[in-house]
DNA sequence: CTTAGTTTTGATAATGAGTCTCATTCACAC
DNA sequence: GTGTGAATGAGACTCATTATCAAAACTAAG
């Protein structure tokens, strides 16, 4: 019997899966392997992902199991859904496994790129955002802040 | 008594239509009766509107006509597209009609509603994502800060 | 007023991202 | 092992949005 190998290449990030093991747990659902992979594809990447972004990196993952565990790690908090208003959302791990930030946002090829805002800057905005949201009776989830313009390589041929 | 409810039917938001006219011209467009009455849908809501929304104000538009002239206005300016990800894209005035605002987004029943901050956040803000897009070398055209949770008419129901 | 050249319209077809279905497979408890 | 319910995957399906295209409307001369 083979012994177990240092480093299985699924192990990365593991970190993050007690996280999202907990997570699924809590709403009766299970951590599979498929679910583990598209994790990994998610945490692997500086960017977040469209649909066919994700199946080129894992390959063995079907789109539509892919598009189904979106959802249910969207509703257990572990992914984010960034829609851009055209063509493909973009999906990236969420809060507790990637500090909170924000994306410029592409309009001509829809790239998204994270930034992250002074944090002093970033408590002020809450504060008056969950002021605002009390008046209206609006209980906050979350808040995205995208600037939305051209970026480096489009601005060229615009 | 000359009541503010009074509706003069097509030349209500007059103000406005001056701004669209010169923006949709320079773009050598025209500034035609379905435009100017989809203009009028727009300007006469507090919120963002759907397409159906939009017809059911306006149903002597056609569907596919409003859908065209909603992109044609969105590339002039005059229109913002807001895709809350799930069902209808909304729309509204965009900022020189509309003061600039940002949103409360319902997730469970895809509700929008406007809300204002505060003119020296809002300033600050701007330059910070100045900076931060600056250093992308990233052309930021608009923001835009959406608050994601319950509206008052889903939280009973959660 | 007519004509010629554009632009716009609207009914309908086409697109395509995302969801649903369902038979099969898998994971866990006993 | 066996049973129970969740998860998978291939494909069908939805439906919001776009594209198509012939007909209509507007614009600017002549």
């Amino acid at each position: 019997m083979e012994t177990p190998t240092t480093t299985p290449p699924d192990d990365q990030h593991f970190e993050h899966h007690a996280f999202v093991h907990t997570r699924l747990s809590t709403e009766n659902h299970r951590y599979t392997a498929g679910r583990h992979r598209l994790v990994n594809a998610l945490a692997g990447s500086a960017q977040p992902l469209t649909l066919p972004e994700i199946v080129e990196i894992a390959p063995d993952l079907a789109a539509s199991s892919v598009y189904r565990n979106l959802e249910v790690l969207e509703r257990c908090g572990v992914v984010n859904r960034i829609t851009s208003g055209s063509g493909h959302a973009h999906f990236e791990l969420a809060e507790p496994l990637l500090s909170h930030h924000h994306h410029l946002v592409c309009v001509n090829c829809g790239a998204i790129e994270d930034v992250r805002l002074d944090d002093e800057l970033e408590a002020l905005l809450d504060q008056n955002l969950n002021l605002l949201a009390d008046r209206a009776s609006f209980k906050p989830l979350h808040h995205s802040l995208d600037l939305h313009g051209h970026c480096a390589n489009c601005e060229g041929s615009a």
